[in-house]
RNA sequence: GCCAAGGUGGCAGAGUCCGGCCGAACGCAGCGGCCUGCAGAGCCGCCUACCGCCGGUUCAAAUCCGGCCCUUGGCUCCA
């Protein structure tokens, strides 16, 4: 079986065919880098990298491209909030630091760029121009709207009625829309004072004036971009016009993505993307997690308290596109999975280094049953990325690991190291790491091995270079490894096996 | 109100697109046994589901069709 996808726009499982039959073009609509990043967000990452590492399992190159939006009135309401920074670029580089730091820490693998609205904005000037000039877009008061009755398809992802749409339009929107579910692309003079002040944290001493935020110059005169023309322009100026993959959380169907798709799509006469995945929320106990709502864990407080590989259990136990429950029992829950494959994977390895390991020894059945378990994974990833079932699979190799060292007084070597390299290969397209390297994990040694790392940075940093090499050099006698790169020291611990 | 997704065992969560392999996977919790100095882990076995309700199609339905009830998300802040 080939790969299917759900595509939101046809509401079907469709097989997967990219437009360069080598090469897949995925965009992720990233985040408004305006607070700390939370496990819903982090489970989106984790799903949509997935999907990346399963696109290059199956043999694709793929082009990932994920956006940082840094303009925005939320991002104006944080300025001089703690040591966040004096403007909106600076807060919003405080929190994309933040942001990058998270995903690393969840051992995801890196996009081909981040590309920023602020950086962007020629790019989408340019947009919009060929928008207005094309019809299906007017200036008014400054501002630029996208005129939806312009455009036949407005509706078509979120399968929703233009006239539904408008009637929904809030009554004291802006007189200079002809239609209340016009949208903005571009946006007169400077920042909503009101949204800025909507969006500040209560009882918190901003000091001084409302700040400003950033503005730029346009043929409608100063002005922002508006919030939807961002992912049409950079998509387009990282990918292509058409993309294979455009994936985002479920929550901006609507207008967001139907918003891109008309632009996009207008301007270009192309389809704007071949399949629209969305990921689904976390469900707190009665309503879903969200920076707005003010329910959320922050996925550094996360990592913390669970480590890489417990997180990526419990965010991949469900599909992307169902719902998944947020507790304490959910959680913990994966936890307890994890660990019995970890647990399984050293005893593997363990069972592999023992005398009782023969060469000799073929267990045709523990073989068979491991490799049916690989089969079982890839149709599991194939339908539609099924976490859950590929999880399933990874657990039944557990089980028979366990089983055959239970029960035999000597091991299949052949086949013990088969089910060891498979728990690897296999673990590692869900981003779960059975060989104890990821750091920013919760473990002691981890934290210890900070801890003599940042003496060792001090000692550098005074100029004591041997006394900071003796620690390196003790450090490695106990098998940690220490490297010195641009982004200060990292390490890496023995594989205890 | 409109749009979308969903209702499966104590929990969680696959399976529903392509009806039979599903009296329903995997895991957690619970119970019994083995192993163990003890504990943990592991192993073996057990446990709990007429798959929201009603009706229909079919030799056969958790899976298809119709109606109903309920839950959740979206309807311009949101992954």
């Amino acid at each position: 079986m080939t790969l299917h996808v759900t595509n939101t726009l046809t509401g079907e499982k469709e097989p997967f065919e990219p437009q360069d039959p080598e090469n897949v073009l995925l965009y992720y609509c990233g985040l408004t880098v305006s607070d700390p990043p939370h496990l819903g967000h982090a489970r989106s990452w984790v799903h949509v990298d997935v999907m990346h590492r399963w696109l290059e399992y199956l043999g694709y190159d793929v082009r990932h491209v994920e956006n940082f939006t840094d303009v925005n009135e939320k991002i104006v309401a944080r300025v001089g909030e703690d040591d966040l920074g004096a403007d909106e670029a600076a807060v919003a580089e405080t929190y994309i630091e933040r942001t990058l730091a998270d995903m690393r820490a969840l051992n995801l693998l890196r996009a081909e760029v981040y590309p920023r609205v602020s950086e962007h904005v020629p790019e989408i000037i340019d947009l919009v121009e060929t928008l207005v000039e094309k019809g299906y877009a007017y200036e008014s008061n400054g501002s630029v709207y996208f005129d939806v009755t312009a455009f036949d398809e407005y509706g078509k992802l979120s399968n929703q009625e233009l006239e539904e749409i408008e009637s929904q339009g809030e009554p004291d929107e802006r007189a200079e829309k002809r239609n209340p579910a016009d949208f903005a692309l571009w946006k007169a003079g400077g920042v909503d004072a009101d949204a800025v002040e909507e969006h500040r944290h209560e009882g918190v001493d901003h000091g001084g004036d409302p700040p400003a935020g950033q503005t730029w110059e346009s043929p409608w005169g100063e002005g922002r971009p508006g919030w939807h023309i961002e992912c049409s322009a950079m998509s387009m100026t990282h990918l292509d016009e058409t993309l294979d993959i455009h994936v985002g959380g479920r929550d901006l169907v609507f207008p967001h993505h139907e918003n891109e798709i008309a632009q996009s799509e207008a301007a270009t006469d192309e389809e704007f993307a071949k399949y629209w995945l969305h990921c689904e929320l976390f469900q707190m106990d009665d309503e879903k997690m969200s920076s707005s709502l003010g329910n959320f864990v922050t996925v550094e407080d996360a990592v913390e308290q669970w480590g890489t590989n417990v997180l990526r259990t419990f965010l991949t136990a469900g599909s992307y596109n169902s719902k998944q429950l947020y507790s304490d029992e959910t959680i913990a829950e994966a936890e307890e999975r994890w660990e019995r494959l970890e647990r399984a994977y050293e005893t593997a390895v363990n069972a592999l280094d023992s005398p009782a390991a023969r060469t000799k020894v073929e267990d045709e059945t523990f073989r068979a049953a491991v490799e049916d378990a690989r089969e079982a994974f890839v149709e599991a990833m194939n339908d539609d990325f099924n976490t859950r079932e590929a999880q399933s699979a990874l657990l039944s190799i557990a089980s028979e690991v366990n089983s055959h060292v239970d029960a035999n007084a000597e091991y299949d070597y052949r086949g013990l190291r088969d089910a060891v390299e498979t728990l690897e290969e296999l673990g590692d397209v869900l981003g779960l790491s059975f060989t104890g390297e990821t750091t920013g994990s919760a473990d002691l040694a981890g934290d210890v091995v900070e801890l003599v790392l940042d003496v060792r940075e001090r000692e550098r940093a005074d100029g004591n270079y041997e006394r900071a090499d003796e620690l390196r050099d003790e450090l490695e006698t106990l098998g940690i490894e220490v490297q010195d790169t641009d982004d200060g020291p990292t390490y890496r611990l023995p594989t205890d096996g």
